[in-house]
DNA sequence: GGATACCCTTTACC
DNA sequence: ACGGGTAAAGGGTATCC
């Protein structure tokens, strides 16, 4: 029989020593199908150049290893043309039983004469059938196949055996069903507490839940539509619709899974949820032995090992909603950490209630329902995260061509590899391999390349200020001059030439092909495609073409940095030293220019550059970028950022030279933009931040310090008749190792301290929070306690290293010296 | 014994 | 193990005179 199919989830199993494949998504009425496809592993061997092909196939055609239940041989083989690195070369394609003897069988191999190199055998099973057989992730597809008895192995859904997978002219965006769940527990750590309950949260329990728009459902829905759920084993006396009350804990789980199995959905959202909910729920019913069976075939999540272990369930797509975030959205978001609450608060713009756990020990029955209610809004707005960033994955899914499990939780770095694995075959080239343990460790072993320029700005406020940038500075570069590991050439001789730097101590220039090699083609296309959507988006504004925007963007970003990642297939460190090379150079070429034209330069870091005005229109302003960019090479482009009407430029604390990477500005719209500031860094106290905001504020918007000068000295009487709330006085610094780990005791780390001595768990990545109180000892460390700890704060800590520090680089601009307000006496005036 | 140089650590900028 | 380098700054301690 013949149906559409969309690919969702992908797994595969050995049968009779043979791979296969299975695919797990929905058909054309939106049923949750299987389909199990035939894949015949194989690698490479690349050739040296005039190698005799045949004799090697003659030598290498009886390899065979032999382990455990399975014996793998050499199938067959084929000489074809290929390309490794950009060059041709002979290769033989070697086909064997099982990927998982690829290794094996490439080191049985080993070094015969003629054969230079052996590769893509290390690349995952399911990348390669991705690659090789072009079923990607997401997209529609028509699949001819065979219903298979008892769901192929015993699934819970219909399997077909397929005997075609073509693409489908239909290409309807597909909105997957997704499941939100959360739990809470008596204790954080797993295996010390117990489960008190489950939610869950969902919405569209129809069928088919993809409509034909490809607009998101939100909103606007029958409460009756909506799928929510708070299993629980404690008991309150009022009751809701959604509490399902169980007897034990066990029964609840039990509960979960079949209400998860009813379901069906394609994604299972949590957040945090590969570190602690999906492994506490296995935890415990491990404890009670329940059979937590919440995959299709059966059987319990499964947690693949890593830096940090991911839940897997078959044929459910298991989502860690803060995996995806951390790795790839944080560093576009303005919340200062990464908590449900206030990843939720800016993204879906929802607050959700707090309880307040410390009740934990003793709670009444009122208690209870608060507690339950609290849980199902935990699930609610994970629900909404994920329906949030879904279009975000699903760009992701389509342009990286990996299973959407592996797109929520690879880093950038994985993300650029795989985009460029997944389109090699359009340029005929083998994938090169993975680092090994001895090469990874040389390459960090490296020192650092020199970096990009930071222009030191002289201290004061500025009036009309033009701030220019380039447009993916980094990208562009790689772009136009074909910066990579396989365009990288020993000979300059009508090739690209870098400007000289040093690299490990020496002075150099290094050159690249003019020919495009894949790796600046692959960026080019992500460069083009980056402006196109950016257009369609600002045309069409939705989370599709935002989302689509977004996901080119930040590949582009992230792609020079790749090149000089020591775990990437194509690292190369010359790339990476002569990118910056040629940022550096084209920087002070523009600073140069925009110099020559009579301009001041006020500042600049790595890939922007501001000046004053000078009188000249903005129409004079722009005329002036046009002619800047004529003389640009390749797809390098200077952009303007804005105009802004003031500009503040601070010293670096107890010195005159200007203070880098710290200014304030203020736009044509009065918008303010502060940067470096303590205002932006969450280690600074609340009172320290909010008073150092409000005084760039006043003073960018009335073009001068007075009113800001009153407000300081308003604060600093507060804090001096102690009504300043200890929550403005928290200060708040992540601990990011084990408390042991540290070679020095900073305040955080003794507050760390303080923490486990209370018997509070504390962990790497932790937010520390204390202040910083009276007593005698001489370090602050000595002063250090924590929330509720009964003692004064220290009101010259404060004063001396918190409010004066913040504030007195931005007085003295101005001539104003706050420390001797402080102290008491006369304002010093200078003028 | 006080100033300070230096290292460790965190966080921000691009 | 899962882009890069540049920079400010505080706290703690070793070191200098």
């Amino acid at each position: 029989m013949e149906f559409e199919f969309v690919p969702v989830d992908y797994d595969y199993f050995d049968f009779e020593g043979r791979n296969y494949v299975r695919l797990v998504g929905r058909n054309g009425k939106g049923e949750k199908v299987c389909v199990v496809d035939s894949y015949e592993p194989n690698f490479y061997l690349v050739l040296k150049e005039g190698a005799d092909a045949e004799n090697i196939v003659d030598q290498i055609k009886d390899v065979s290893v032999e382990k455990a239940s399975r014996i793998t041989k050499v199938l067959r083989t084929e000489i074809l043309d290929k390309k490794f690195l950009g060059k041709n070369v002979k290769a033989i394609r070697v086909y064997i039983d099982n990927h998982k003897d690829a290794h094996e069988i490439a080191s049985a191999i080993g070094d015969i004469e003629g054969i230079d190199k052996r590769r893509e055998y290390d690349i995952p099973i399911i990348t390669k059938y991705i690659k090789e057989k072009k079923v990607e992730p997401l997209r529609r597809y028509r699949v001819r196949g065979r219903k298979m008895e008892d769901g192929g192995q015993g699934l819970s859904i219909p399997c077909f055996e397929a005997q075609e997978i073509l693409p489908s002219k239909n290409d309807e965006e597909f909105t997957p069903k997704i499941l939100a769940y959360d739990i809470e527990t008596s204790d954080r750590e797993l295996g010390k507490g117990d489960i008190f309950m489950i939610s869950l949260y969902g919405e569209g329990t129809r069928s088919e839940t993809s409509r034909g728009d490809g607009q998101q459902v939100t909103g606007d829905r029958e409460d009756s539509d909506i799928f929510k759920k708070v299993l629980t084993w404690k008991h309150c006396e009022k009751k809701e619709d959604y509490m399902e009350f169980y007897e034990s804990e066990a029964e609840m789980l039990k509960g979960f899974v079949k209400h998860v199995n009813e379901y069906s959905p394609d994604i299972l959202a949590g957040y945090f949820s590969d570190g602690f909910d999906l492994p506490y729920l296995k935890g415990r019913a491990d404890v009670h032995k329940v059979k937590l069976s919440l995959g299709i075939d059966g059987k319990k999540p499964n947690f693949t090992r890593g830096r940090i272990p991911s839940g897997k369930i078959a044929g459910i797509v298991h989502v860690d909603l803060y995996r995806f975030i951390d790795a790839v959205f944080s560093q576009y978001l303005q919340s200062e950490t990464l908590s449900l609450n206030e990843v939720a608060r800016e993204l879906v713009g929802e607050e959700k209630e707090d309880f307040d756990f410390v009740k934990l020990g003793n709670m009444s029955d009122s208690d209870w329902y608060d507690f339950i209610s609290y849980n199902l809004q935990d699930s609610a707005v994970t629900y909404k995260l994920a329906q949030k960033i879904w279009p975000d994955v699903a760009e992701f899914t389509k342009i990286i061509k990996e299973p959407v499990f592996d797109v929520t939780r690879d880093r950038m770095a994985t993300h650029v590899e795989n985009h460029i694995i997944h389109n090699l075959d359009r340029f005929n080239e083998i994938v090169d391999k993975r680092p090994g343990f001895a090469e990874t460790n040389e390459r960090k072993m490296k020192g650092k390349f020199e970096g990009a320029f930071v222009f030191e700005p002289k201290p004061g406020f500025y009036e009309d200020l033009v701030m220019f940038d380039f447009t993916s500075m980094h990208a562009s570069i790689i772009v136009s001059f074909n910066v990579s590991k396989a365009t990288l050439r020993s000979d300059c001789e009508g090739n690209h030439q870098t400007p000289e730097f040093v690299l490990d101590g020496e002075k150099t220039r290094v050159c690249f092909s003019k020919e495009a090699g894949f790796f600046s083609t692959l960026l080019s296309e992500v460069v083009d495609k980056r402006k196109k959507y950016k257009k369609e988006y600002f045309a069409n504004e939705n989370p599709m073409t935002k989302a689509r925007s977004n996901a080119y963007k930040l590949l582009a970003n992230a792609t020079f940095g790749y090149q000089g990642f020591f775990g990437a297939r194509y690292y190369s460190r010359e790339s990476a030293a002569a990118t910056l090379a040629f940022v550096r150079k084209y920087t002070h070429d523009t600073m140069n220019k925009i110099e020559d034209a009579g301009y001041t330069i006020i500042y600049g870091d790595t890939d922007s550059i501001a000046f004053l005005q000078n009188s000249k229109s903005k129409d004079e302003i722009m005329k002036f970028l046009g002619e800047i960019n004529d003389d640009l090479p390749g797809i390098m482009e200077l952009d303007l950022e804005d105009f802004y009407s003031k500009g503040l430029f601070v010293a670096k604390r107890g010195s005159t030279t200007g203070a880098k990477k710290k200014y304030a500005l203020m736009d044509s719209r009065d918008k303010i933009k502060i940067r470096g500031f303590e205002t932006v860094r969450r280690d600074w106290c609340k009172l320290t931040r909010g008073l150092q905001s409000e005084v760039l504020n006043l003073i960018l918007t009335d073009g001068n310090e007075k009113a800001a000068l009153k407000l300081t000295k308003e604060t600093i009487k507060r804090l001096k008749d102690r009504s300043v709330d200890f929550e403005d006085l928290m200060i708040r610094t992540q601990l990011k190792r084990e408390i042991s780990d540290y070679t020095a005791t900073g305040p955080h780390v003794v507050a760390a301290k303080k923490m486990v001595a209370a018997g509070v768990a504390v962990s790497p990545g932790m937010l520390i929070e204390y202040f910083v109180g009276e007593g005698s000892g001489k370090r602050v460390g000595d002063r250090v306690y924590l929330a509720g700890e009964r003692v004064k704060y220290d009101i010259d800590y404060y004063l001396g290293n918190q409010i004066v520090p913040s504030v007195e680089g931005i007085f003295n601009v101005f001539d104003v010296n706050v420390k001797d307000i402080v102290s008491g006496s006369k304002q010093q005036k200078l003028f």
